[in-house]
DNA sequence: GCTGTTTATATTGTATACAAATTGAACTGG
DNA sequence: CCAGTTCAATTTGTATACAATATAAACAGC
C-alpha cells in the first residue's frame, strides 16, 4: 500500500490505540481525511483494513465507529489466538530448520536483554516478542494460518497492556519461551502446543488482572 | 455494501469460481470495471474483499491476480476449518438454545429432502448445508470466530466439488449432521467437536479423491 | 550477444465533483 | 403531547481526471 493510504492507516490506528478516538466514536471519512491530510479515497482503504482487524466496526448502514472491546471480546480473541498459535507451534515443531531455531534463540536472548535493561525496555521487549512469535508462525508454513492470526495479534489491547507488566511477568514470559525452544529442539509438537496455549492463556489473565481487577470481572467493558 | 460494489464483487467472484478467470490471470482494475459495467472505484472495493477471502492475490506491487489453490493450500484451509468449526461446535453445544436446536433439525431435514429429490438437488443441498453450519456458528456466539471462518468457508474449491459428490457421499454428510444433532441434544461439547472435525476432514479427502485421484497426490496444483 | 540504461506503456494511487442514501430535526395533524 | 411525515443536512457511494509508479520494450555501450 502506498504512501497516503499507509499514512491514513497509521494515523487512525494510532489514535484508536492511544484512546484519542474513544470506543464508539464515529469515524467520518471526511473528518479523518482532514486529520490525516489526505483525501477520502485512501481513508476508505485504511478503514477497510482496520475493519478487517476489528478495530473499526461498520454500522448497519456503512458508517464506521471505533470498535469497543469488552472483556468478553478480549477473552474471545485470546482464546482463539491460543488455539491458533498452539496449532502453529505444533506444526512448527515438525518443520523447523536448525537455522530457524537459531534465530528463535537469538530473538529470545534479545528479549532477555530488553527485560534486564534499566529501566526495562518495553518497546524492545514488544518488538522482539513479536519477532519470536512471527518466526514460529513462519516455520509453521501455513499462509492461511498466518493470515488468520494477523487479525488477532494486532489487538488494541495488547499494546496498552505490556506497559503494565512488572519485570516479574516479563521474566515469566521469557521463561515460557525458553520452554518452547526446548520443545522445538526435541521436535515435540504436542509439548510445544501445550506450552504455547498456556503461554497465551496466562497472558490473557495477566491482562484481565491488570485491567479489570483481580477479583470478579466488572462487566462494564473496558 | 451498495449496488455497484456488490455487483462488481459478484461478477468477479463468479468468473473466478466458474474458472472463466483462470488461476494466475491478471485482474486489471480497468478491465474488470468494463466487465462489470461500473467504474474502477467499486472494483477496488470488490478486489479488497476478494483478497480477504483469498480468492485474489496481490503481487509485491499491488497488482491483482486470481489466486491459485494447490492441493497443499486446500489441505491447509481444510485443516484450519476443521479446527475452527470443531471449536465452534464445542462452544455451540454449551450455548445452544432449544429453538436453535429445532432450526438445526429443520435444516438437516431440508438437506435430506434435497438429497432424496430426483435428480439430487445439489444447489438445495449446498444452501441448506450452509445454513446448518451457519446456525452452529451462530450458537457458538463468538463474533471473531465467525469472522475467521468466513475467510475459509467461501472457497473456490467447495462449490465446484459438491457437484461431483455421489448420493452416497451426500447421505453420509447428512448422517454426520444427525450425529452432531445428537451431541448437541446431550450438550456434549467434546462429542460435537470430534464429530465436526471428522466431518470436515472427511470432506477434504472426498475432495482430494475427486480432484487428484485416489492414490498419491500429483503435486501439480489444481 | 549480453548487460545496463532509457523511454514508453500499462496499471495502480489520489484527489475531487457529484449522486445516492441515510440521519435527524422541524413540522403538521391528530 | 405524540405519531407520522417532510425536508434539510450530513455521510457514504460512484465516476472521472490526473499523478505516481511499476512493467516491459527498445536501445546503447561493452
Amino acid at each position: 500500500m502506498s504512501r497516503a493510504a499507509n499514512r491514513a492507516y497509521s494515523v487512525i490506528r494510532d489514535r484508536i490505540l492511544s484512546g484519542e478516538l474513544p470506543a464508539g466514536a464515529q469515524l467520518g471519512e471526511e473528518a479523518l481525511a482532514d486529520l490525516c491530510g489526505v483525501s477520502r479515497t485512501p481513508v476508505r482503504d485504511a478503514l477497510r483494513r482496520l475493519e478487517g482487524e476489528l478495530l473499526v466496526k461498520r454500522s448497519d448502514s456503512q458508517r464506521c465507529f471505533v470498535a469497543d472491546w469488552s472483556i468478553d471480546d478480549v477473552a474471545d480473541a485470546f482464546e482463539l489466538r491460543a488455539m491458533l498459535e498452539g496449532h502453529a507451534a505444533r506444526r512448527a515443531a515438525d518443520r523447523m530448520t536448525e537455522a530457524a531455531l537459531q534465530r528463535l534463540r537469538a530473538a529470545n536472548s534479545a528479549i532477555r536483554e530488553a527485560i534486564s535493561a534499566e529501566p526495562a525496555d518495553i518497546t524492545g521487549f514488544l518488538e522482539h516478542n513479536r519477532a519470536f512469535h512471527g518466526l514460529i508462525l513462519e516455520s509453521a508454513q501455513s499462509p492461511r494460518l498466518a493470515a488468520l492470526l494477523a487479525t488477532l495479534i494486532e489487538q488494541p489491547v495488547v499494546w496498552r497492556t505490556a506497559h503494565h507488566y512488572g519485570r516479574e511477568a516479563l521474566r515469566r514470559s521469557h521463561g515460557e519461551h525458553e520452554e518452547l525452544l526446548a520443545a522445538f529442539a526435541r521436535r515435540d509438537g504436542a509439548w510445544a502446543e501445550a506450552v504455547m496455549v498456556a503461554h497465551i492463556r496466562r497472558a490473557f489473565h495477566a491482562y484481565a488482572d491488570a485491567h479489570h481487577g483481580l477479583g470478579a470481572i466488572d462487566g462494564q467493558g473496558r
